[in-house]
Parts: C-alpha cells; sequence; structure tokens
DNA sequence: AATGATTTCAACCGCCCACGT
DNA sequence: TACGTGGGCGGTTGAAATCAT
C-alpha cells in the first residue's frame, strides 16, 4: 500500500547533527520523554524529521550507551549469535546491554566479518569454507547419528529460546514459555526420528527454512529459523554469565586483539580437533582491570607486533577453545565419551556439545529482564 | 609533505509490521 | 476487511579519519 514519508521533507536538516541540536533533543527528551516522535521534532524546536531524531536518540544520546571498542567477550556474543540469528542486530543487541544495533551491525560489518573471512569461515553461513576438514575423519560416522539428533534438537531448542527471550521483552506471559519449550521439544523429537543420512549437512544447516529440519517450528513464527549454524567447534563462548567468574585470565589473554592480523587457516584447522586450554594464556592481565559488572578497563599500551600476533592468536584460540565450560546438559547425546578422548570423532562431537551449550548459556542469560528501556 | 586508497561509522532510506480506525 | 499511521529494522551511503605510498 506505500507508505507516506514519515515527515515533510522539505526545510528539514539532513546530515550530522550539531551540539546545539542533541543538546535540544536531549532536553526535551528528558523533561517530556520522546512521545511522538514525530511531533517531538516540532515541540523540540528542531528542523529534522522525528526519525532522524528517534536515530540520533537510540543510537547516539541515550544515556545507557556504552561506546568505544568492543570487548573479548562482545565479540564472542556478537559471532555465536549471529551464528543463530543471522543479521536480525536488534535482536543480537537484546544480549549486549549498552550496545546498539547499528553499532552492532557496523562492528560486524568492519571487523568481526574480515576476521572470519581471513579465518577461512564464511561469514554468512559461518560455515567453513573448506568444509572437507570435517568428512574425512575416520570414525565420525559413529558419531554422526548421535550429532544429527543433537544438532536437531538443540537447534529446534534454540529456536524456541530464541523467540522466547524476544517474546519475555514485550510481554511476560509464562504460558507462552511454556508453551514455545514444550513445541519445540516436541517438533524436535519429530525432526529427529526423521534424521537424515549426512549428519554434516544436518550440523550446518542451511539459511531458508525449506532447509532446516526444524523447520517444523515455524508454525508460531517463520522469523525463528535458525539461518546459519557455525561448526560447532570453532567458537567456545567462554563469556557466558553462566560460567564465566573464572575465565578472567583466558578472557584477558586476547583482550585488545588486533583487528585483521593475520589469522592462520591453520589455526582453525588446528582448533578444529584439540586446542591445548593452555595455549589461550598470553599474561596480558597487567593491561586490563575487570570491574565488578564484567566490564573492561582496557589501559593504554604500545602494540608491538610481538604483541599484535599474541593478540590475534588470543582471539584466534579464543574463538577456538574448547577447553572451558563443560557441561552435563547433553548427556543423552553422545554416550558419555570425555574431553580426553582421543579421536578426533569424540572432540569433534564434543565440540558440538560445548557450542550448543555455549549458545543455550548465553540465551539463558538473557539481559532481557534488566534492560528496560527508559523511555 | 602530498596524495590516493582504504576504513570507519553516523546517518539516511525504504521496507515491514503492529495497531488503530 | 481495508486503509492510514507510527515505529522499528536492516541495508546502504558518504563524509571524515586513517593508512600507505
Amino acid at each position: 500500500m506505500g507508505r507516506s514519508p514519515c515527515c515533510d521533507k522539505v526545510g528539514l536538516k539532513k546530515g550530522p547533527w550539531t551540539p546545539e541540536e542533541d543538546q535540544k533533543l536531549l532536553a526535551y527528551i528528558e523533561e517530556h520523554g520522546h512521545g511522538s516522535w514525530r511531533a517531538l521534532p516540532i515541540k523540540a524546536g528542531l528542523q529534522r524529521c522525528g526519525k532522524s531524531c528517534r536515530l540520533r536518540w537510540t543510537n547516539y544520546l541515550r544515556p545507557d550507551i556504552k561506546r568505544g571498542k568492543f570487548s573479548l567477550q562482545e565479540e564472542q556474543t556478537i559471532i555465536q549469535l549471529h551464528a543463530l540469528l543471522g543479521n536480525r542486530w536488534s535482536a543480537i543487541a537484546t544480549h549486549l546491554p549498552k550496545r546498539t544495533d547499528n553499532e552492532i551491525k557496523n562492528y560486524w560489518n568492519t571487523h568481526l566479518k574480515k576476521r572470519l573471512a581471513k579465518m577461512g569461515i564464511d561469514p554468512v553461513t559461518h560455515k567453513p569454507k573448506n568444509d572437507a576438514l570435517l568428512s574425512t575423519h575416520d570414525g565420525q560416522s559413529k558419531n554422526a547419528a548421535n550429532l544429527s539428533h543433537m544438532a536437531q534438537w538443540e537447534s529446534a531448542r534454540l529456536e524456541a529460546e530464541a523467540r522466547l527471550v524476544r517474546e519475555s521483552k514485550l510481554r511476560s506471559h509464562n504460558s507462552l514459555i511454556n508453551q514455545l519449550t514444550s513445541a519445540a521439544a516436541a517438533a524436535a523429537a519429530a525432526a529427529a526420528s526423521t534424521s537424515s543420512s549426512s549428519a554434516h549437512q544436518l550440523l550446518f544447516m542451511k539459511g531458508q527454512s525449506l532447509e532446516s529440519p526444524t523447520s517444523t517450528l515455524t508454525t508460531y513464527n517463520s522469523e525463528n529459523v535458525v539461518p546459519g549454524i557455525m561448526p560447532s567447534s570453532m567458537i567456545e563462548f567462554v563469556g557466558c554469565s553462566g560460567a564465566s567468574s573464572g575465565d578472567h585470565q583466558d578472557q584477558t589473554a586476547a583482550i585488545n586483539a588486533k583487528e585483521e592480523g593475520d589469522v592462520q587457516v591453520q589455526d582453525w584447522k588446528l582448533g578444529f580437533g584439540n586446542v591445548p586450554s593452555s595455549s589461550t594464556h598470553f599474561g596480558l592481565h597487567d593491561n586490563v582491570t575487570w570491574t565488578s559488572n564484567n566490564e573492561q578497563v582496557h589501559h593504554d599500551r604500545g602494540i608491538g607486533s610481538v604483541d599484535e600476533v599474541a593478540d590475534q592468536e588470543g582471539f584466534t584460540n579464543l574463538l577456538l577453545n574448547n577447553s572451558v565450560d563443560r557441561d552435563q546438559s547433553m548427556s543423552d547425546g553422545g554416550g558419555g565419551d570425555s574431553e580426553n578422548g582421543g579421536s578426533a570423532g569424540s572432540d569433534y562431537y564434543e565440540d558440538n556439545k560445548n557450542y550448543w551449550n555455549s549458545i543455550l548459556n548465553l540465551v539463558n542469560s538473557s539481559p532481557s529482564h534488566d534492560d528496560s528501556p527508559i523511555f
């Protein structure tokens, strides 16, 4: 049906905001709240359209915005949530308090996307570009069935969880939560009973809902489709709130990770099997302090070439690290082989477990309960 | 120091959805 | 049910900053 412009563009200012305009907007909102964005500019004495005012407020002037460099934890969260949610920046932003969707989007496009690409990971699908790596291990077929079941089950569950988080922000209907959870479980059980022959394909479920084995869940919302599932061993979410308190050494190891270093694909390949947990320690703690809110305070330091390498490795290894947060919640999936298992298949399975668990932790630790809007 | 290339990010644009009438 | 409106979202743009030569 088309849409009329949000405002009459004639005579309205565009482009960068001046400090005076910022001050007017801030003062007005602080006193009155934004109310109707369309009506706001006139009331506030601004020659801007309401949409521009809203954007300026939400992306820049809002007092609860954290600006500046993204921490490693934030980077990991973005990457994992992007694997889960795709380019749904606002949904991702709900898991990163004080960061705006616009900022996250920009950071993804300018930093993380390129970094993943350099690591040999397709930033769109979160699949390794050379996924032959995944199919040549002896003994892997033994785990394929379990993996596919687990992947399907978790995918279904994650869809429900992600949905749940969003819904809970809009309204707190516990009954809906129960419905979604049970629906996810039921659908997943049905999906698992029809597992295909290719665990590989199931693990890396494509972005289209038609290709998703969990598409049965879309009865309640088609947008829940998981757009891309990252190879599970690639990323271990170290800093999720449920298990982060003891991991500051690992976190600090890669803080200040220098962007666009020479990330070796070999690193990724290595990590796909076994990454020694000790490899994530670089002893850079001196340069970072942590607040009680788990936020980092960066101290100035020169980053020499050695540091750059170490930092980049830190980022890489934190992405690849599979040593943290062993979780028992998936005990029905893999027959109990431990992290000490030597076979590539076992590691592969274990890594999947960790990846899914980390995302579950991430979703479960959603900040949705404490980030109420100011206005 | 000058210049061109590249990167960053604030801001805009157009589309979509929810809601009211 | 159809339509109008407001708000939100994701993609894109372009000026400014930074880097490389």
